[in-house]
DNA sequence: ACCTGAACACCGTTCAAGT
DNA sequence: ACCTGAACACCGTTCAAGT
């Protein structure tokens, strides 16, 4: 008789996981996960408290993830000496956070349903804070004060982890031609941007912008001003 | 006989309103909405199709609001030569942009729970549709071309209007001073940076910042940075 | 046309019972 | 210690029936 596989906390996060990736966040219930697993959905009360534990343990393990990404990334050359390092690292402080903060971004396009999940959840978990605390580090380490640091974890927000933060999905796009015509009404001011940039390049209507290219301007203007806020 | 005041469109979403201020958006169901209504749950969907136009219309009902109140801050002075009223909306764009945020957000403020729900709903309404419309018109009259400004939407985001877009809430003020020895080992520069910058200042930890002012922090190093591009 | 009651197909979670 | 089945207290929504 084939013994089962016994079930672990490790076992329900990555089976809650890997639903989140197939279905989206509303395919994750307690009831879908233990099916998955083969067991009853009660089961798995046995190794997490409640939902809320499994959402939170997902979360972390992406963030497991963008910590095994970035690691490959901000890996420091092991020739340079100690004090040319600290050189380096003052000096690039903001192609290093820049960089950082694209590939946390790569990794949350691979988990589309996640930024909503961290937003929305008020716990701060470990692998969230160490995270951050690497961003902050490399603000350190260029020279930043804390209290510029402070208010730059404000100013970046969501982006600080790659966030997308978009409103308004890809559905703006369907809105036809004679729909828009009757928009032009009351909102002018948008109908005409639309009309412009679709007529400039024909993908990159607000429904399909060119999403990389549009974090990156963000992303570059905020970090510009913190470096301007920084020489001051 | 009472006659009983007849339900329509209107009061269900008003009720959806009050119950959602009072209670958060998690009180807000089908049921509790009839209740309040004093009427069987199945009767709102005589006049709403169902309950994502319920939350979608009391979305509007929030930008009817802004738009109430962001009405009173920008209107012209109707002395002004209309020639004079185009040189000053030139020049002013900026503060008229930052004056109209400031304004959304502090609607927002007082309907904490509307954000989330703004951010996660797909579908742009017309309300909202007029809020960003006023939004290109405000940087149109600054002279900014259609394509910096498609850019500087996205680069704003939720902060377009208004939006606090917080990470990890109050709860990290909970964190005591034992714990945050025990951070520091994992996480060395977070938590240096929350201890220095709740030795400056008592007010302002991570879990007590003053969110007005890293607001303004943000909105400004973006409206900047903007201004800068704009006048590349 | 408008409202209702019962029912359906789901949730997260508790509890007593099994092994 | 670990897993289960039944049940509880909720959801949004459908449907046939009432007025």
């Amino acid at each position: 008789m084939q013994t089962r596989e016994p079930l672990t906390k490790d076992r329900v996060l990555h089976a809650a996981l890997a639903l989140a990736d197939a279905e989206g966040i509303e395919g994750v219930t307690m009831r879908r996960i233990a099916d998955e697993l083969d067991v009853e959905a009660m089961s798995l009360y046995h190794h997490l408290p409640n939902k809320e534990a499994v959402l939170g343990g997902v979360v972390d393990l992406i963030f497991i993830e963008v910590a095994h990404e970035v690691g490959d990334v901000v890996g420091a050359t092991p020739t340079d000496s100690v004090v040319e390092l600290v050189e380096t690292r003052r000096a690039n402080w903001k192609a290093a956070l820049r960089a950082r903060i694209l590939t946390a971004r790569s990794v949350l396009l691979r988990h589309k349903w996640a930024p909503p999940l961290i937003e929305s959840h008020v716990a701060i978990s470990m692998e969230i804070a160490k995270y951050m605390d690497g961003v902050i580090g490399i603000m350190r380490a260029g020279g930043l004060s804390f209290d510029l640091i402070h208010h730059a974890m404000h100013a970046l927000g969501g982006r600080a982890m790659g966030f997308v933060q978009e409103l308004g999905d890809s559905d703006t796009s369907s809105a036809d031609t004679e729909q828009l015509k009757q928009m032009a009404q009351l909102v002018p001011n948008l109908a005409a941007m639309l009309a412009e940039v679709v007529h400039d390049d024909p993908e990159s209507t607000l429904g399909w912008c060119d999403d990389q290219f549009e974090f990156e301007f963000g992303l570059d203007i905020i970090l510009d001003g913190l470096e301007r806020a920084a020489a001051r």
